[in-house]
DNA sequence: GCCAACGTTGGC
DNA sequence: GCCAACGTTGGC
């Protein structure tokens, strides 16, 4: 099993609206870089965990975990003029676009704001928290995982 | 295939 | 709202 960040703006898309869906499962849908598609085309398989991570906010944080429900599919929004992210470079017969199912978990205790993430040595690697990093997808190591989970109750 | 111009992300 | 970092586009 594999570990996982994905990052949403909560304005448009936070943990609370995942977990106001129907099984608060939603398709993530929207991704238009071609790393984070790799990955979920690729990559990601059902029953992976994943961070829910809060951008373009105050405070940017990880908020709450996910797991992987459906894995790789194209991303239909892509075919459709009237979505925001519609790509006319995709089509049915051959998808530029892919996305994954997710199924909320639970929230975390409390949110792990990035700039105490930042605070630790044994988070230095992540993407997360290094300078520039737009990725909005990104992998975890499961010692990260398991560190970031055992300061839950700090 | 290079690279300048442009658009987007996302922290601050 | 600013702007640094980064990805993509398109002319050449």
């Amino acid at each position: 099993m594999a570990y996982w960040l994905m990052k949403s703006e909560p304005d448009v898309f936070g943990i609370e609206h995942l977990k106001a869906l129907p099984n608060q499962t939603d398709h993530w849908d929207g991704v238009r870089n071609y790393q984070a598609r790799n990955m979920m085309r690729d990559d990601m398989k059902v029953g992976d965990q994943v961070f829910f991570y809060h951008s373009n906010c105050k405070p940017p944080a990880i908020v709450g975990i996910m797991e992987v429900t459906k894995e790789g599919y194209p991303d239909h929004t892509a075919f459709d003029p009237d979505e925001k992210y519609y790509d006319p470079k995709s089509n049915p017969d051959n998808p530029r676009w892919y996305m994954v199912d997710v199924k909320h978990v639970r929230d975390l205790k409390r949110e792990i704001p990035l700039d105490e993430l930042k605070s630790y040595p044994e988070l230095s690697n992540m993407r997360l928290v290094q300078k520039g990093n737009r990725l909005s997808i990104m992998p975890i190591e499961k010692n990260e995982w398991d560190f970031i989970l055992s300061i839950e109750d700090q």
